[in-house]
DNA sequence: AAGTGGTCTAGACCACCTT
DNA sequence: AGGTGGTCTAGACCACTTG
C-alpha cells in the first residue's frame, strides 16, 4: 500500500481500514498505539487520532482509554438515510406537489402510540392524517400524533396549508429521534388512499423525536408501492 | 447559555447545534467565521472546526471553503442503521441461528441486477439463494449475485455451511455500499418460502457493494413480516 | 486576488480504565 | 499507579471557491 508524502487524516483513516478490510487487523485483534501507529506512519499522533475517531464512528473499532483500540469483532454495515420534507423531496425530483389534510383532532391516542412516544401517562394529543402527492398521485400517507403538552402552539397553525411536517421540522428542534422501517399489506382503506391494489407491500417510516425526554410527535408515513429509501455508506 | 471554562469540541458544537434549533442562526443564515467565533468563545478556531465538522456530518450545516457555514435552507432527518451479520443479529436476540442454501448456479444475472451492480457488460455471475432461520422459523430470504470477476475465490468456498454475506464480510472489502429499502408484497413462492400468508408486506433490503468501482455483490433481503429495522439520530 | 475552511505539527495536560 | 486515548493551543500553510 503506497502512501502520500504528506499524510492527511482521511488518508490515515483509510490506510488503517484497508488493513482492517484486509485482515493484518481481524476482527477482535488489538491495534498499535496511536502514538506508534503515528511513528511508523510519519505523522502527527493527532493525525492518528482523528483517523480513529472517524473509524470509531463508523463502527469499525472501538476505542477505551488504557484499553487500546480494537477492531470491532462483530462487523457491521453502517448506513445513512435522509429524510426529508416531503415537498422538498417532491420538488427535487421535479414533481409537482400536493398535501391534503383529511383529519384532524384530538383524541387518545392508541397504546402503540404511547408506547412509541415513550409516554406514561396517557393523555389527549392531536391526531392528524394527511395524503402528500406527487403530481396529483398520492405519495405518501402520513398518520401523526403530536404532543400537546410538548407543543402547544401547534393547535393554532393552519395545517390545511403547511403540513405538520414542515411547520415542526423548521420550528421545533428536538434532540432524539428514532426511526422504525417495516413493511405492510395495504387494508382496503390503505389502497383506496393511495389507490393501488389491496393487498399491495407498502413501506412503511415510522419516525418519533423527543426535545430533551418531552415527546414531541409519532408519525407513521406510509409509502405508496413504488417508493425507495435510498441510503449509502 | 452557560458555558464551561474550558471548552471541548463537544461543548462547542452542542453551543452552535443550540443556537440553530433556536433559530438564533435560521435555516439558510450564515454563521460566523470560525475565526470569530473561536475568538468570541474563547477557545482555539481548531476547536471550532472541529464542532463544525460535527455539525456538518450530521447534515446541519453546509460549509465552503470562501462561501462560510450556512445553516441546511431544508432541514433533513440524518438517520443511521446497522445492518448486522444476520446471524449475529439473530443470536443477540437469544434466538437459534439457522441457515440453508436453496440455490447455487452460475448464470447471466437479469438487467435489474446488472443495474444495481452498475456493471456495463453483462457477464455470468455467482448466482445464490438461501434462507435463514431464526429459532427454525423463516427470517430472511435472500437472493444474491456475486461477482467472479472480482471475487473469484468465492467458487471455492462451501457456502451451504458458512453464508455468503459472512463470508464476503470478513473477506472482503469494499469501498462503497448502496442501500436501498422498499416493500413487496408476497408472491405464492415467497409467502411458501418465508412460511407467511399470500401478499403479505415484505421490507426487501437490496444492497450492493464495490470495491474501488468493481462490483462485488448485490443482495435482495427479503425480511419475514414483522421485521423492524431500527435507525436512530 | 482574497477570503474561508481544511489540515498538520508539536507539546502539553487531562481523564478514564485497567492492572 | 500507570498507560492510553481525548483534547487544547498556537501557528503555519494549503486549497478551494467566490467575487
Amino acid at each position: 500500500m503506497s502512501l502520500p508524502q504528506r499524510l492527511t487524516w482521511t488518508d490515515v483513516r483509510d490506510h488503517i481500514r484497508g488493513h482492517i478490510l484486509d485482515r493484518t487487523y481481524a476482527p477482535g485483534d488489538k491495534l498499535p498505539r496511536d502514538a506508534d501507529l503515528a511513528r511508523d506512519l510519519g505523522c502527527a499522533r493527532t493525525t492518528v487520532h482523528r483517523a480513529m475517531q472517524d473509524l470509531s464512528q463508523d463502527g469499525l473499532v472501538e476505542r477505551k482509554r488504557k484499553g487500546g483500540t480494537h477492531v470491532r469483532a462483530r462487523p457491521v454495515t453502517r448506513a445513512t438515510f435522509d429524510i426529508p420534507i416531503i415537498r422538498h423531496e417532491v420538488e427535487q425530483k421535479g414533481g409537482r406537489y400536493g398535501y391534503q389534510l383529511t383529519r384532524r383532532d384530538i383524541a387518545m391516542p392508541p397504546p402503540t402510540v404511547l408506547a412509541a412516544c415513550e409516554v406514561t401517562e396517557p393523555r389527549e394529543m392531536l391526531h392528524l392524517e394527511a395524503l402528500h402527492l406527487a403530481d396529483g398521485r398520492p405519495y405518501i400517507f402520513e398518520d401523526r400524533w403530536i404532543d400537546l403538552k410538548t407543543v402547544p402552539e401547534i393547535a393554532q397553525v393552519d395545517l390545511a396549508r403547511q403540513s405538520a411536517n414542515e411547520w415542526l421540522v423548521l420550528n421545533r428542534p428536538y434532540t432524539r429521534c428514532d426511526v422504525r422501517l417495516y413493511a405492510i399489506s395495504a387494508s382496503a382503506d390503505l389502497a383506496r388512499l393511495l389507490d393501488c391494489g389491496p393487498d399491495s407491500g407498502l413501506l412503511v417510516i415510522e419516525r418519533s423525536t423527543w426535545i430533551t425526554d418531552a415527546a414531541i410527535t409519532t408519525v407513521k408515513a406510509i409509502a405508496a408501492p413504488g417508493y425507495q429509501l435510498l441510503a449509502a455508506s
